[in-house]
DNA sequence: CAATTTTAGTAAGGCGGCTAACTATCAGTT
DNA sequence: AACTGATAGTTAGCCGCCTTACTAAAATTG
């Protein structure tokens, strides 16, 4: 399973202190954050690629199949490989490779659309709905456990600091005209 | 640059509550608090490997040349390459590779250890040094910018969150008799 | 001192992302 | 109706991670 590398011990506030004399504008706080953020979202997705690897599953494959189950309520939800590379954030062609394995696993079964025939519609099978009803008990433990040490209210702080980071991250992604300053570097 | 899947848009919150029903280990809260972690995480790094791209770099290489760099302070520093993927937790393997392309690119030398022909050392060039000189400024100004949504209380928070999620993954991660629960999946 | 175990680094092959380019199809324009 | 532009999905090749297995060297054991 694909790793990203992460720092196993990041820098102590008094090395970022020390590098900010030389780098103006490394604001040590904001750093430090920047870091543990990089690093819990690596480990934490150390441990959920564990629980895939175990069901022999990516995580790229478990989110593709999640995007096309059936669920309750208006949750992201697609049927084409089009939608499914957008709402993954993801090249189309990125999508072709994981439904090839997904078909050849016999999990999703793709069948072009009659009403348009650049399209395909894909579906889960009943193996890859028995599948999903067969991971994700143990992939939902599994995320309340990883933030079993948080309380509630720490929760929701969490989610809401990183909705922050994510708008003003997708706002640094967003083309120059929003950021001059971004289109500097 | 590889990317992750990640979801464009996150369930509300009352899909989570819906989902609940259903599976009962599924805490809303948590699970909110996890996607957000794993999208803000992805989006960041994301912006980060624009600027890497930028400067025709890549995450794993410059995070190598970066624990190779000779810093003030007691921060993190390898100089074989056994020590690199220690400190960027991954293989050994890996490691080489990315030697591979940073020494035919000319950033980093290898060297046999004389007292100890298992072992390489690896310095940074010349060239690898200004490299990093020339790339750092940038970055450094881009974490800034990353997190500049929140105050600096809120960079505190969030780095002490975050470090209660890392420690409880690392526990998750840990052999099975630290968590036998773990080990049941 | 010899045998065994451990460590270091690499090679090979696989997987999953990317980009670029392609074909086929549909939508819009004239 | 023909042409042009946009969309959908795929293919090919590349890159960067993995695991496994290997060789060489050092450390440990008896």
């Amino acid at each position: 399973m694909q790793q990203r590398l992460v720092l196993k011990d990041l820098p102590r506030y008094e090395c970022l202190v020390e590098a900010s004399k030389q780098f103006p504008d490394l604001q040590p706080a904001a750093c430090e954050a920047f870091m543990h953020l990089i690093r819990a979202g690596e480990e934490v997705t150390r441990v959920m690629n564990a629980h895939f690897a175990a069901h022999n599953i990516t995580q790229g494959r478990f989110l593709v199949m999640m995007l096309l189950m059936e669920k309750e309520g208006n949750c992201p939800r697609a049927s084409t490989p089009a939608e499914l590379a957008d709402l993954a954030s993801v090249s189309r062609a990125t999508i072709t490779g994981l439904l090839d394995t997904l078909e050849r696993d016999g999990y999703v079964l793709r069948r072009p659309d009659p009403a348009d025939r650049r399209q395909m519609s894909v579906h889960l099978t009943i193996k890859g709905q028995e599948f999903m009803h067969g991971i994700l008990p143990g992939h939902f433990r599994l995320i309340t456990q990883l933030m079993g040490n948080l309380s509630a209210n720490e929760q929701q702080t969490l989610s809401r600091l990183l909705t922050k980071v994510s708008m003003q991250a997708a706002s640094l992604a967003a083309p120059a005209a929003d950021h001059p300053a971004a289109a500097q570097s």
